[in-house]
RNA sequence: GGGCGAUUAGCUCAGCUGGUUCAGAGCACUUGGUUUACACCCAAGGGGUCGGGGGUUCGAACCCCUCAUCGCCCA
């Protein structure tokens, strides 16, 4: 079968993922070998790839088909979440495209509504993956409402809520008007914003006199209760104890004191709000102050609004503020930054609203996971989280795990009366009227007397046990695959939700498995474009990964994401990072298309040059070998591409190859095509993590293979240790070669042409390698010399001396002026190193290695200006 | 406002315990090349006061102080 000379990355692809489907390599099942896990940060049900998840999924994929070529039993599990926030709004959307309100349906009609949205959509970006490459183990494909995952979810909010850990408070939350439910202080996104800052006059209640207050928010005056001064504030004593008139509605608010005031910001003078504003709430609390709610869920105002009811927020300080100019209350008006909150789902501005929510108290089960990360129990990649890590963690909030959402697991909350306690927690309605009659004393209510609390858990309160439960230790915490599986080894997530999920996995697994849930936490960049701006579809400056895997093949892309991204560090991407890519791709291809098209000579005998070339490459290899286990112990991943790319290229296409090639129309000795296949081999293995497909499709070409010999779960290269002296002593040869190449570049001698070589051997370098550099240099005859031959090309290497007697006369001129030029920089290196030398106090202190490496340097650079001194003399 | 981190070649970044991995890599750039796998190629080459200033040390990209700029997290 001859292989094509363009390589098709599409029809490779599709070929060997199929393949590894067929026999089920990605599966695995508990076995007596060392599992090696890793669970997939779960990605919206109903979302599409972009580019943060393929940096992401390219990291793990990589992880676990090394971790598989090691020999463990890599289990990778997908997945995907319900994203209920995301998910809720998308239905809603649709519905009402098709004419439908969300408010005239059922909660049992809108869910079966968005069960319809997610079979329909949910599960694309899992199809996306397998484009990529990702050897996810299928079979075991959760979401987080599955019925078991939904099951462990409420067991442990009943469980959670038994032990005093989660309440239900009436509490200052961040509510979110366009998707009209709370959010958890982390879905909060603080931006900074140019507002402006308005100055208003206050009457006081019986007197002329006014009194200035500065706020942002001019339409949240309706609600206002007091004004507050700081009892130190030697401008307002005057004030104290009287009250003052809000103005438009007119309300008589007492003037109350506190040293909470900031005499310094605005005009010293609060207005306070305890309804709108969680320090004003505080003061409210405090002092005793009514509570005046001005808006509605959707952000428009009520009645206490008066003539603006049913106007957004928004408008109505635009027109708030006109009306106050006209009552002549405005002061002035100044430009303010300040930090305004946004829903990370919605965008919209949050609003802080008092109402009743679930809390999980975090202080305590807190506790745990910090020290675990603290301890490098679970080891954050980089280490620079770890700070961030702690910080939030010691000063850890309770977490509002209720949402005003249909759209994800109910709250198990069932409530049988009208007071505030008159509710029990139950995994069903059942369990529920029990535990009603006992807490209520009533045994005849009935399950309808029950009603369950309407809202909806936080989809991280379902996430957050994810490696727990896609193998059921929450339901069964005795399986054997939880037992087997878990802990998981490696994470790989984005430094965004290091908050949102990762110290909230942590702390779930030591709560319910009393242990870690994973070893390791792979931070990865944020993806961002060239302009550093995160890419985001309503950017639009994202690329599609789907037209990129077409444009440059999977493979390509892989190695395009890994480039530059070291972790923790953001990836400017760069579609020239692919290019590259598959510009590596195409480069193996075609190292393998020559390999494949020798010829092979049974009798032919191995070149000598060929012998050193694999017994070099081999020893190479293992150097590099070496490089990659340090690398990928550190997650450096790019780093690791990067050996393994220049060990393919530079050591293997530009050096080994060439140095076995035979010569045009030869054939290749069968037992130098055998150490090839074999070194060819192992590289594909290397390979494989970054690109599985061509590695694969090479591995399949060179022979036949039956099912369990697929590259894919093949072995992982043995270390064998390398010749560090063998090593040195190419490095010595390729810079001869070097040398060479440089003389026929300026001289104009056409490599075609073969010309000799004398060498003085000062450095008594080995002649090991003699043949490489004859062939490597088109050298048609090597000689070993004492005196400097007359009128020569020459260059240097340490100190030995090279020459290439040329026909024609050189020019001596410009030999003189190279000379002169090596020499004065050796002279100044000379200088300089004697200059250490001579310092007592560096002999005295440095280590007396530090000591033999400058006297090594000295030495060298002697024989160096010898040897130049003594070229020059000849040349004059 | 509090905390964390960064600043090294045109770009993206390595540089570990202060000294041979010490000023590096990849890309980009320049020059030359139709050598029997690859122009998605080969070869050679240029390019940096390691953000500024000060200090410690025999010795600093690395440690300390300070200033500047940028980023992130949290209020």
């Amino acid at each position: 079968m001859a292989l094509e000379a363009k390589y098709n990355a599409k029809s490779i692809e599709d070929k060997w993922y199929k393949y590894w489907m067929d026999n089920n390599y990605f599966h695995s099942e508990v076995d007596e070998r060392t599992p090696y896990t890793i669970v997939i940060p779960p990605p919206n049900v109903t979302g599409v790839l972009h580019m943060g998840h393929m940096l992401n999924n390219t990291l793990q994929d990589v992880l676990i088909r090394r971790a598989r070529l090691k020999g463990f039993n890599a289990c990778w599990v997908p997945g995907t979440d319900h994203a209920s926030i995301a998910t809720e709004a998308k239905v809603v959307a649709k519905l009402k495209a098709d004419g439908i309100d969300k408010a005239n349906l059922s909660r049992e009609e809108f869910l079966e509504h968005a069960w319809e949205w997610t079979h329909k959509h949910g599960g694309i970006i899992l199809e996306q993956l397998k484009k990529l490459g990702a050897s996810c183990d299928w079979e075991r494909t959760k979401f987080t409402m599955d019925d078991n995952m939904s099951a462990s979810v409420i067991k442990v909010f009943v469980d959670l809520y038994e032990k005093g850990n989660i309440y239900r408070g009436y509490r200052m939350v961040n509510w979110d008007p366009q998707a009209k439910t709370t959010l958890s202080d982390e879905e909060v996104i603080h931006e900074e914003k140019q507002g402006n800052l308005y100055y208003l006059n206050y009457k006081i209640e019986g007197s002329d006199e006014t009194l200035t207050i500065a706020t942002t928010r001019p339409e949240t005056i309706l609600g206002d209760t007091a004004i507050c001064i700081n009892p130190n504030d030697e401008r307002f004593t005057h004030l104290k104890g009287k009250k003052a008139i809000v103005p438009v509605c007119n309300r008589v608010i007492p003037i109350i004191e506190d040293e909470y005031v900031d005499v310094e910001f605005g005009t010293g003078c609060l207005k306070v709000t305890p309804a709108h504003d969680e320090n004003d709430k505080m003061l409210g609390d405090k002092h005793g102050l009514e509570v005046i709610d001005i808006l509605n869920d959707d952000g428009t105002l009520n009645s206490f609004g008066m003539h603006y009811e049913g106007k957004d927020r928004f408008v109505v300080r635009k027109e708030i503020v006109k009306e106050l100019e006209g009552m002549g209350v405005v002061l002035k008006i100044e430009t303010h930054m300040h930090k305004v909150g946004t829903s990370e789902r919605t965008g919209a501005v949050i609003e802080p609203k008092l109402s009743d929510q679930w809390f999980l108290k975090m202080k305590e089960l807190a506790q745990p996971a910090l020290d675990a990360v603290l301890e490098k129990d679970v080891k954050l990649v980089p280490e620079k989280f770890i700070n961030t890590y702690r910080h939030w963690m010691e000063n850890v909030r309770d977490w509002n795990i209720s949402r005003q959402l249909l759209w994800g697991q109910q709250i198990p909350a069932y409530f049988y009366g009208d007071g505030k306690e008159d509710f029990v927690v139950a995994e069903n309605l059942e369990a529920a009227v029990e535990k009603a009659r006992t807490k209520s004393g009533n045994a005849n209510l009935t399950t309808s007397d029950l009603t369950q609390d309407p809202d909806a858990l936080d989809t991280w309160f379902s996430s957050w046990l994810w490696p727990i439960s896609v193998f059921n230790g929450i339901l069964e915490p005795d399986n054997k695959e939880i037992n087997y599986y878990y802990p998981t080894n490696d994470l790989v997530t984005a430094p965004e939700i290091l908050f949102f999920w990762v110290a909230r996995m942590i702390i779930a697994g030591y709560e319910y498995r009393g242990e870690k849930p994973f070893t390791n936490v792979y931070l990865t960049g944020i993806v961002r474009d060239k302009q550093r701006r995160k890419m985001s579809k309503s950017l639009g400056n994202s690329p599609d990964p789907i037209k990129l895997m077409d444009k440059y093949g999977a493979d390509g892309v892989r190695v395009g994401m890994l480039l530059s991204s070291p972790a923790g560090n953001d990836l400017m991407f760069d579609e020239d990072l692919c290019k590259q890519g598959s510009g590596f791709v195409n480069k193996i291809w075609n190292a393998y298309r020559l390999i494949d098209g020798w010829e092979v000579s049974e009798t032919k005998e191995e070149t000598e040059t060929a012998g050193i070339a694999v017994k070099w490459y081999r020893s190479k290899f293992q150097k590099t070998l070496a490089e990659l286990e340090d690398q990928y112990s550190k997650y450096r991943i790019s780093d690791a591409l990067m050996s393994t790319y220049k060990l393919i290229w530079d050591d293997f296409c530009s050096w080994f190859l060439e140095m076995v090639k035979p010569g045009y129309q030869e054939p290749i000795s069968a037992k130098t095509y055998k150490e090839i296949i074999s070194i060819l081999e192992d590289n594909l293995k290397v390979l494989h993590p970054f690109v599985p497909f061509i590695s694969e499709e090479i591995w399949q070409h060179i022979s036949e293979r039956s099912a369990n010999e697929a590259l894919i779960v093949s072995k992982w290269p043995a270390s064998e240790g390398f010749d560090e002296q063998l090593n040195a002593e190419f490095d010595f040869a390729a810079e001869v070669v070097a040398g060479i190449r440089t003389i026929r570049k300026e001289k104009n001698i056409s490599f075609k042409d073969a010309i000799s070589m004398s060498v003085i051997n000062n450095e008594k370098a080995s002649e090991g390698f003699d043949v490489v550099i004859s062939k490597l240099g088109n050298i048609s005859q090597l000689d070993y010399i004492s005196e400097a031959i007359d009128g020569a090309l020459t260059f240097r290497v340490k100190s030995n001396e090279y020459f290439i007697p040329v026909a024609g006369a050189i020019d001596v001129e410009e030999e003189i002026a190279k000379l002169s030029e090596e020499l004065k920089y050796t002279e100044g290196f000379l200088k300089s190193v004697q200059g250490k030398l001579k310092n007592e106090r560096f002999v005295n202190n440095a280590p007396d290695q530090v000591v033999a490496i400058e006297r090594k340097k000295e030495a060298d650079a002697i024989a160096k200006i010898e040897m130049i001194k003594t070229s020059l003399a000849s040349l004059k």
